[in-house]
DNA sequence: CATTAGATTAAGGTAACGTTAAACCTGTGT
DNA sequence: ACACAGGTTTAACGTTACCTTAATCTAATG
C-alpha cells in the first residue's frame, strides 16, 4: 500500500513541484491550499505524513500543527518555512512538527527527509488506521487507548475501555448482555450477566454528565444497552 | 565554525593526500584507517561529512554505511572505490552513500563534490537527521545519544536509550511488550518475559521525578506502555 | 402497590505490574 | 588467559489496581 502524503502550500508552483516529485517517488499525494482544508482531508484521505507550509491563508502552519496535536493526531509533519529564522523553527518544533525545511530546498532533500521519517515510524503496522470514534463531545482513540470528553482525558480501566470500544463499533445497535459478554469478555464466561451492568455503571460515571440522564450509553429495558447512534446524535429536546 | 570531515582510508598515501588538500581548503579533518574506528570518532568528533573508502580492514565501506544509517545517522557520505565497477556504485548508493568517486581522482574533484554536498545540506544548522524529541522537561538527542531532563544530562545504558527512543518515535501510541521487543530488541519473543518491565523501571528511575507517578512513561494495563502524547502535555487548570 | 429489571456500592480475590537481587553475558585491560 | 566492570536478563517476591460477587437501593411496568 502506497504511503499517503498531504501537501499544504498556497503557492501553486511549489505545490505542483512537490506533488510531481513525490508522485514520481511512488507516493499517493493530495494537495490543499489553505490551513482549514487540512481538516477536511483528514478523515477521507487519512495521510501518513503532512508537508505543511508555515504561511498559509485562513490558518497558518503553527495553528494547524497545534490543532492536530490537540486532536491527538500524531501524523508526522514536515514544516516548510521561507524564512531562515531560527525562531520559526523553534516555534514549529515546539508545536509538534517533526522536521522542518527552509525554502528554497531541493525535491531530493524533501524526499530524503520524508524517507527518514517513514524509516523512523514505519516499524509499526498500520500507521494510518488509527480509528477515532467521535460521538458528540466524546472521542475514543483506539491506538492511544485514550478517551476524551470535551478534550479532557478520562481514565478508563481495561474492561471499561474494551466495553466502550465495542459499543462504539456497534454504535446505534442495541446489544444484549450476552452479546457484550461474548464481544468483550472471554469466549465462555461462566459468571453472572449482571457484571455488564456494573461496568456500564462505572463507564457512565466517567463519561456521562449526569448518570441519571445518559447521553451516550442508553439502557434498553429487557434487551440491553446501546450507544447513541449517528442519527440520534443531537436530539435537542427541552 | 569549520566544517568537520572524517576521512577513512587505509592507504597512507591517499589518506595524507586528502587530508592535506582538505585542510588547505579550510576544513577540520581527521583520519582513521579502518571501518570500526569510524564509530569511535562519531561522538567525540561529530563529523559533518565522511569520505569513506570501500575497501577497509575490519569493516568495509558498505558495512560502515549501513551501520550508520541503521543508527539513524544521516551524515553525508562520499564513497571512494578503486574499481570502476558500476555495481559497487549501486551497492554504495543503495546502502546510504550520498555520492561516490572512483580512484584515481584529483583532489580538486573531491573538493568540488564535498562543496556540492554541503550546498545541498547547508540550509540547516549541523546535521540533518539529528532529530530532537522534546517532551516537557525531557529532551532526547538522537545523534548525540544524549538525554536531558531540565537541561541536565542523564546517563542511560544502550538498551534504555533505545527503548526511550522507540517510545519517542511512537509518542502517544500504546506499545505492547511484543512491539517493544520487536522494535528495540530486534527479535520475536513468544511467551512471557518481563525484560521490558525491568528496563521501563530503570528508565523511570532516571527520567521521572517520582517513579510512582510517572509523567512520561505511562503504563496501560493489559496492553503495554506509552509515552505521554502531544496533547496531554499541559493540562493546567484548577 | 407489588413485582421485576436495572443501578449502585462495598468487599475480597487475583492477575498484572513494579522492584530488587542475583545470575549471566561481553568486552576490556592486565 | 584471567579477572573485572557494566550491562542485560532471569527469577522471585511485593504491591496495586482491577474484576467479580453479592447485597442493597432505585426506577419502571402492570
Amino acid at each position: 500500500m502506497k504511503k499517503k502524503i498531504l501537501v499544504v502550500d498556497d503557492e501553486p508552483s511549489i505545490s505542483m513541484l512537490i506533488e510531481f516529485n513525490l508522485k514520481l517517488a511512488g507516493y499517493d499525494v493530495r494537495c490543499v491550499h489553505d490551513g482549514e482544508a487540512v481538516f477536511d482531508m483528514l478523515k477521507p484521505f487519512r495521510p501518513d505524513l503532512i508537508v505543511l507550509d508555515l504561511m498559509l491563508p485562513k490558518m497558518d502552519g503553527i495553528q494547524v500543527c497545534r490543532e492536530l496535536r490537540k486532536q491527538n493526531n500524531a501524523v508526522p509533519i514536515i514544516m516548510l518555512t521561507a524564512l531562515q529564522d531560527v525562531t520559526d523553527r523553534i516555534a514549529g518544533l515546539d508545536n509538534g512538527a517533526d522536521d522542518y525545511m527552509t525554502k528554497p530546498f531541493s525535491p531530493q532533500e524533501l524526499l530524503s527527509r520524508i524517507q527518514a521519517i517513514f524509516r523512523r515510524t514505519q516499524s509499526l503496522p498500520g500507521n494510518s488506521d488509527n480509528i477515532v470514534h467521535d460521538i458528540g463531545r466524546l472521542s475514543v482513540f483506539t491506538e492511544q487507548r485514550e478517551v476524551r470528553i470535551d478534550g479532557r482525558e478520562v481514565e478508563l480501566t481495561p474492561k471499561e475501555f474494551e466495553l466502550l470500544l465495542f459499543l462504539c463499533r456497534h454504535r446505534g445497535k442495541v446489544l444484549s448482555r450476552q452479546q457484550l459478554l461474548h464481544g468483550v469478555w472471554d469466549y465462555h464466561f461462566l459468571g453472572d450477566t449482571r457484571i455488564v451492568d456494573v461496568h456500564i455503571s462505572h463507564l457512565r460515571d466517567k463519561i456521562e454528565r449526569n448518570a441519571r440522564t445518559p447521553e451516550y450509553i442508553m439502557t434498553v429495558r429487557n434487551v440491553g444497552y446501546k450507544l447513541t447512534g449517528p442519527a440520534a446524535a443531537d436530539s435537542s429536546l427541552a
